[in-house]
DNA sequence: CCTTGTCCCGTACGATGTACGGTACAAGGT
DNA sequence: ACCTTGTACCGTACATCGTACGGGACAAGG
């Protein structure tokens, strides 16, 4: 669900892209690894709206059309950035499973460090949603989040579903985060403050006897959150049901 | 995470266009109805992506600019597209508690229909993610999501947090179906088809002996969902595993 | 009949990704 | 030492986007 197609139409070409040496200098010392990296540095710096070829160009003092020696496309440099922040997350690939606390503890430090991940680099939730970058650091990412779950009583195939499930919920939930500090950002307006230039309206426009269940409970998460939503409450609640249903499919063999 | 800013910087305009009139037509007959659906029917048959204003006020038969008549900007009009789409969900507030099996079955139900409505109009995914709509059906959803968790021992906090946690959850799993169709679209290669092309140069470039745990339940769930990933497995594994943690914080009480 | 306000919309501007073709450098063969 | 060939670099151009601006035309109130 990104923008447009999320890379080109050869698969074997994005592949071998990733796979390759990124560190190769052209003759003016251009290298895929210096543009991925300014790329992301514009992403982090100013979201990935402001992530253009010329911009990147710019930032590299060479001209535009020059980055285009080294990088097929501009979705092709993104799966690169998407692959490359990933290499960000553990040290080792035994870092999940060295974890204390068991299969349990692993995946909650797998939880807070995808999350901490996201938080850094928000532009790649606007990127992974697509077909999976099947890079090397990707890669790795996955034998690391895996290798926790295996010999503790579930099948190949629910390691595979368990993994995904908790990616899936981080993802969404810092998704929340994203947009919020994205918001935040644009309108320069925090949640609370946005929440309060709109309760007058909703106020008249909007009927609380029509709405019983929802204007007390939004009230009152409203209050406990301080806000319309709190993505780091969604965490931590959302991960303990999870866990726990996890737990009763590994209790119940 | 979508684009650019999600809204106008002025929420009292927003929110008094989402729950004001949407029928009174101007001197050409033009109606921010009218617009919204010409929206809906681009995005719903071309892609979110297809969406622009020059092509809503073409199928209209008007010039490009009226339409700012009606609709301060674009972003506007996605928020009023994402409220009329979930308008869509529920004949009555009351459809979701008058299901059978209990709050479990309530959230079977809420959840498969806002599974189908997504996969109706994946270009809602694309939007959604940034600070809710208030929209006056988001509103109407959210009532009637709630009711059938009210009274089953759950808080008010916790109600929108389970709520909150089924949601995203189907949202998140929804996003990899509306990916997976979109990358299907543009390459015109099928899921397994894309995974064919790819396998002999991914053979050659990863070294299976790096990642053992990984190859091996890669290779289970590739066998098993027949592709890189089954979204709708992991809607009901994970659903599954979602009321169960529910199921297992009430009966704690 | 004139004034005023509102609706409609043509033109224009600054972006974007990238196709195309030209230029200039580095390496290999003679 | 010179020529050939391939490839890295990049300037220009095009189609597309959202929308700011201002002018023209119509409806209603005085």
């Amino acid at each position: 669900m990104d923008g447009k197609k999320s890379s080109g139409t050869d698969p074997a070409r994005s592949l071998a892209l990733l796979w390759g040496s990124h560190t190769k200098p052209g003759r003016s010392g251009l290298t895929v690894r210096a543009i991925v990296d300014a790329a992301i540095g514009i992403a982090d710096a100013e979201g990935l709206d402001a992530l253009s070829m010329r911009h990147v160009a710019e930032r590299l003092g060479v001209g535009t059309m020059s980055l285009y020696t080294h990088v097929p496309g501009k979705s092709e440099l993104t799966d690169l950035m998407v692959d490359r922040a990933y290499g960000e997350l553990y040290d080792d690939v035994g870092a999940p499973s060295a974890q204390p606390g068991g299969w349990r503890g692993a995946m909650e430090f797998v939880a807070v460090r995808n999350w901490e991940l996201y938080r850094r680099h928000p532009w790649m939730l606007q990127i992974i949603t697509a077909r999976p970058v099947l890079g090397p650091n990707v890669s790795l990412k996955y034998e690391a989040e895996l290798r926790p779950l295996d010999g503790i009583g579930l099948t190949d195939v629910e390691m595979d579903s368990v993994l995904t499930l908790i990616l899936t919920h981080v993802e969404g939930t810092a998704r929340v985060q994203a947009s919020l500090d994205q918001v935040q950002q644009d309108t320069g307006m925090s949640e609370t403050e946005w929440w309060l230039a709109s309760a007058p309206v909703l106020d008249k426009v909007m009927d609380p006897s029509h709405f019983p269940v929802a204007s007390r409970v939004g009230q009152a998460a409203g209050q406990a959150h301080q806000g319309a939503s709190d993505p780091v409450h969604a965490l931590t609640f959302g991960l303990a049901r999870i866990l726990d249903g996890v737990a009763a499919l590994i209790a119940q063999r």
